[in-house]
DNA sequence: GTCAGGATTATG
DNA sequence: ATAATCCTGACC
C-alpha cells in the first residue's frame, strides 16, 4: 500500500531515515519491479552538496516542488539518479535513493542491467560477454537501481503519491539504522546525512 | 558562446 | 586507480 501522503510532510532528514524499510515499486509495460529501500541520503537547502544550494534552475526545479515530487537527474553523462523532493514547497531539498533490496521482478532487473552493461562494453569496443549479476549487485547504487527499476527522466516532476512509481509502507521495521557521511561528494562531505540499514548486504560500497 | 566538472560505474 | 561521457550552470 502506498505511503500516506502525510509521510512525506516531515523534515528532510526525517524522511531520509523513515524511507528505510519502505518499498519502491515501479509498474511498467514490461512488468513490475520492487525493492526495499536500504540506503538513502538527504540533501538540504543550506547544504553545499545540494543541487539546489545556490538557486532554482531548470534542472533542480523538482526539488522545489511539493514533498513527494520525483526528481531524476543525469550524472556523468551516462547515468541517472532518483530523488524524492522534501521539505516545504519552494524550498529545494530532496532524498536520494541509493540502494534497494530487490523483492519483485529480479529477472527484469537483471535484463535491464545487462542491456546497460552491454552498452558500456560497446563503447569500449569489446565483445559482449554474458554476465550474471547476483541479487546483491542489482540495485546496490543510485544509478544501478534506476537502471534495474526502469526509471527514466520522464518521471521527473511526477509524484510518488500517484503514477507508476511509488513507495509502499514498510513490511518490517525490525532493523537498526546507521547514520554516516555521504558518498561521492566534495562539498559537505563531513555532514552525517547518509542512512542505511545496519548489516544489510544490498547497501552500496560494502 | 565557451568551459570545467559531476549525488557513478565497470574495468584493470 | 581511472576512463567513459554529456548535460548543466557559471561566467564572459
Amino acid at each position: 500500500m502506498r505511503l500516506d501522503p502525510a509521510t512525506y510532510q516531515v523534515p528532510t532528514l526525517d524522511l531520509a531515515r523513515n524511507l528505510l524499510g519502505c518499498v519502491l515499486v515501479h509498474e511498467t509495460p514490461e512488468g513490475r519491479t520492487a525493492g526495499i529501500i536500504v540506503e538513502t541520503e538527504a540533501y538540504l537547502h543550506n547544504d553545499p552538496a545540494c543541487h539546489a544550494y545556490r538557486r532554482q534552475t531548470p534542472r533542480n526545479a523538482p526539488m522545489f516542488g511539493p514533498p513527494g515530487m520525483i526528481y531524476v537527474y543525469q550524472i556523468y553523462g551516462q547515468y541517472h539518479c532518483v530523488n524524492i523532493a522534501s521539505g516545504a514547497e519552494g524550498i529545494g531539498e530532496a532524498v536520494l535513493i541509493r540502494a534497494l533490496q530487490p523483492t519483485e521482478g529480479l529477472d527484469l532487473m537483471a535484463l535491464r542491467r545487462e542491456v546497460g552493461i552491454r552498452r558500456v562494453k560497446a563503447v569500449f569496443g569489446k565483445p559482449h560477454v554474458e554476465k550474471i549479476l547476483p541479487p546483491t549487485q542489482l540495485c546496490n547504487g543510485p544509478a544501478s537501481l534506476v537502471t534495474a527499476m526502469g526509471i527514466h527522466k520522464d518521471l521527473n516532476f511526477q509524484m510518488m503519491q500517484n503514477g507508476p512509481l511509488s513507495v509502499d509502507s514498510p513490511e518490517s521495521l525490525d532493523f537498526e539504522v546507521v547514520c554516516t557521511t555521504r558518498i561521492g561528494i566534495k562539498h559537505g562531505a563531513d555532514l552525517p546525512y547518509r542512512f542505511y540499514v545496519n548489516g544489510n548486504r544490498f547497501v552500496s560500497r560494502r
